[in-house]
DNA sequence: TGGACAGTTCGGATTTCCCGAACTAATGCA
DNA sequence: TGCATTAGTTCGGGAAATCCGAACTGTCCA
């Protein structure tokens, strides 16, 4: 037997609830013989008998139970999947999946998304994470609607992506009280020997950062590297080192975790993406999200306007 | 739309997971074209399309992705119903069903439940409280395989039951310390004026031992009356009263609650009874359980052995 | 612009399912 | 004890569903 026969189950399943072949028969709108034959079948795909003759009515072998616990749930499920059915499309929640890649900053992902919370319809969001590669092949596999990622998408790859620039936000330095009184002082170049706190290797930001300290001759002392964002803060807290933040909505986890900024990279942006699996996505949710960017810095159109501490590229 | 149609289900799901019709088509052993029939049918019968065409592939649609969340609940459990099935009877656990009755010593029952553990086989017992006229009516629609009563089936019901008499024990007085000591001395007399905690008006225990007092003349003073013996022995450990105990068992909730025995009554006896639909049982652990009387005080073939300090019936 | 790929439509064959009629077994009542 | 009643089974023929191959439509890629 390769597979159940749930035509088979139903019948044996309704016969077992209301306690008769005749009950069952007449709650089925079919005849007896119809439901003896089907049970006949069933009992003999599952090789061992499923009623005991017991006087004149049926009783329930200790398989028949077993067979019995599995119907309940399964004809259960199917009910709720017609009652949801029948309640229509727009009832339901709208379904929004997201990926993040690991090292997407959870409070910027928390600003992208707010747009997905529409006024007229309840949502239910799905976030996963992920490395950018299994990521993407969800998003094709239509198994994720959107991906949020730090980067271009790959141009390699053999998927076929649409990347959607949300624009970018500067970084942000920040430490406890105490250190960012000391670094404010001629930031940038303070961060030379400054003890830091980055972001691994593998990740977007780290690479942002590097550059923009190469390219303003800087170097920090890197202290320690994390591939969790909320250790590293948990460090700063300590007063082990700085880091570095996106500024989109980095003010709720400075205040949470006692940290002050100390100065602006307004020339050091990470960019944030959206990956969707068409061009034109028919998703809803993902449309709003995709057309409201206000929540973000706009890119500035060149260069070089130093904002409170920050500085201009040479 | 009554009922959902499995068939069709099934052919949406392994398409929905395969991720087109050709191969689907491969792993069900089957044409394309009946394929693509049976999800157009399943369509008609949802009210809406399942999959929408994305270029040369097909994607889920909105409802789609619903109706796979449920198929993949569903024939999840039909495979396990159907690995359970090929295991076989004897690795499955054997399944007890027991009845007890509200009032039904709890200490009592797991005695006489112990040799429902058979060494040959793993067992799942599920056990049921409920009133003993619920408890009949489950048994004779054998939704329960035995239930455990402290009376004999009353005679007026229309519905067949077969009682197993499984003897009987002595009743237990018992207080903390101090009361004990107190009413040690003079036992049964002493029992008059003293606080009593008694089971419910309406259990068959506390009739045993209303009848009892009566016939001896001893008229104590009814200090509470529960129907969950739980709290009864919380508040006899407060020292508000004696109680009343079957002696099967009675030990270790005595040793629980700094209680001690201070009277036994030989002749004031609570009945256990098992009820069962069949005369004989065809339930193996039910029938080790019939058999196996051991555990309990035989009945004694005339009263008035006194034991402790235990008293002749007049 | 044509060939490869993926899915659909159509008519006819096959399998499964269903029904009524007749039969068997257990129960209940006289 | 015997007969009516109830519950279920067995057995044909007929209806419905499912299935297949062949021909057709739309998309993608070279």
């Amino acid at each position: 037997m390769e597979w159940l026969n749930y035509h088979h189950l139903r019948y044996f399943w309704t016969v077992a609830r209301e306690g008769s072949l005749a009950r069952a028969a007449a709650v089925l709108n079919v005849s007896q013989p119809s439901i003896s034959g089907q049970i006949r079948e069933l009992e003999a795909a599952v090789g061992q008998p499923l009623f005991r003759r017991q006087g004149r009515n049926n009783i329930l072998t200790e398989t028949g139970q077993l067979v019995q616990r599995y119907a309940d749930d399964i004809f259960l499920l199917g009910g709720e999947l017609l009652n949801e059915l029948a309640a229509g499309p727009a009832a339901r929640a709208l379904r929004v999946r997201v990926g993040l890649t690991d090292s997407f900053p959870r409070l910027v992902a928390n600003e992208i998304l707010r747009p997905l919370f529409l006024p007229e319809r309840p949502v239910h969001l799905v976030c996963r994470d992920g490395k950018a590669e299994d990521l993407l092949t969800q998003l094709a596999a239509h198994r994720l609607d959107v991906v949020l990622a730090e980067e271009a998408p790959p141009g390699n790859a053999s998927i076929r992506v649409f990347d959607h620039p949300l624009g970018s936000a500067p970084c942000l330095f920040a430490a406890v009280d105490k250190l960012a009184g000391r670094l404010r002082t001629a930031f940038p170049s303070s961060l030379t020997d400054a003890p830091a706190l980055l972001p691994a290797e593998s990740s977007p930001m780290r690479r942002v950062v590097e550059t923009w300290c190469k390219v303003h001759s800087l170097r920090p002392q890197v202290v320690a590297e994390f591939d969790d964002p909320a250790l590293m803060k948990v460090m700063a807290a300590e007063g082990r080192g700085f880091l570095v933040l996106p500024a989109t909505a980095a003010s709720s986890a400075l205040k949470r975790y006692g940290l002050h900024v100390f100065g602006v990279a307004e020339d050091c942006r990470v960019r944030f993406h959206a990956y969707t699996a068409e061009r034109r996505t028919s998703h809803p949710a993902v449309a709003a999200l995709l057309a409201s960017k206000a929540w973000l810095t706009a890119e500035p159109e060149e260069h070089g306007r130093p904002a409170g501490a920050g500085l201009r590229s040479s």
